[in-house]
DNA sequence: ATATTGCATTTTGTATACAAAATGCAATAT
DNA sequence: ATATTGCATTTTGTATACAAAATGCAATAT
């Protein structure tokens, strides 16, 4: 039994990472009791973390027939990067207009650990790459741009798939954006901002070619 | 009583319905057993309307104390164009990057009615306006960026400001949009779309800085 | 052997009961 | 007069009962 304020919260956070290690397989019907049953809760409290997972269309519910895990297919997760692709870059546009030196330093504070010679821990890079890209969205201080990103970051995380590119290639690129906004260069920024995430998706679309082709 | 496959559905349209309309007053609290009463449903049910209205930043939760109707300030009207700029810009790209003439139609089609010399129904233009701005979006064929821009109509129909600027500003706008994207010019279907919604966000920006200065 | 039907079982959707927390207000203290 | 306390009332959060729909499977028909 978990305690919170609420249940919906824990009982949310709970599905998703086992949406994540794979405890709940893509495409599974969910069927409320069982799992109600297995987190020790009613299936009141359950029904509200699961329409929180169908807003965020991790869930997908057909009416009187249940709840499904939704299945995310490499068309979708392209689809995806397209929405980064003109969220971030408007985000980083949006900071550069600011040019707030505050700002600057904290998107800095995520890449410097990886600024000397040594070899790069790639846990920890992937991990400041997605406080660097939240962190991007969280500074504009721009509300709705902000929830909009978040649901986009749901469907980001579990795909999963850690770094596309190798942190080497992208090390750069980060920090150019990042001065692009000291500057105050909002339309780089933007451009910048574009073609790092454009890139990554590049890369995805070639590896379906590849996979498709064989 | 509604019939329904899920009463949570008609539940949800009444409630937009009474926010857009006024019964509920922005700010106002949403007890629940007082609303259920009023639609002739119980708790369950209307829960889930809350929550759907919740996730769409419509309906703010506070944990033990209730729903409260969110209190939409004029920044955060601004910060949703700012959203939409990147969103339908992203959405112009995309289409003139497919170059497809069903589409360009289907998008001429919306202010084909409009082309005479004849007076513009404004209530007629305002619909027209907000299926062209819904169209581009649905002819992505990108479903992220569709529940994405779904996100923001909901606040934006909820606002019910109707027109920013009037017709004879616009219309000439949409149907050069349109022509970027039947040529296929990229770039260009971006920056007018931007430019066109930008415009209005100015104008709501010049409006506040009236109102504050006197 | 395959398709169809009917029925028992499972599961969803809704209403409601109940405990715990929040709220509002009168009585009391300062 | 204003602030504080205590208690009745209201409201939320959760569990659960029940009806209606969906499902699965055995029995029967083709």
């Amino acid at each position: 039994m978990i305690e919170h304020t609420d249940l919906s919260k824990p009982i949310y956070k709970r599905l998703k990472e086992m949406i994540r290690n794979g405890e709940l397989k893509q495409g599974e019907k969910l069927v409320q009791e069982k799992i109600a049953e297995r987190l020790g809760v009613s299936r009141t409290p359950l029904m509200k973390a699961l329409l929180a997972l169908e807003n965020e269309y991790l869930v997908e519910s057909k009416p009187r027939r249940g709840m499904y895990l939704r299945v995310l297919d490499r068309k979708e997760i392209i689809d995806i990067y397209v929405c980064r692709e003109a969220i971030e870059g408007m985000a980083a546009r949006v900071l550069a207009t600011k040019k707030n030196m505050s700002h600057v330093s904290q998107l800095k504070a995520c890449f410097n650990p990886f600024t000397s010679d040594t070899d790069i821990d790639v846990d920890a890079y992937a991990k400041a790459d997605e406080t660097f890209h939240s962190l991007l969205i969280k500074l504009t201080d721009n509300t709705p741009l902000d929830k909009i990103y978040f649901f986009n970051d749901i469907h980001d995380r579990v795909v999963g798939h850690g770094l596309v590119r190798a942190p080497k290639d992208t090390l750069k690129e980060h920090f150019d954006i990042i001065e692009a906004i000291a500057i105050g260069d909002a339309d780089k920024a933007e451009a910048l901002t574009r073609l790092h995430i454009n890139k990554s998706k590049e890369l995805l679309i070639n590896q379906h070619k590849i996979k498709t082709s064989e």
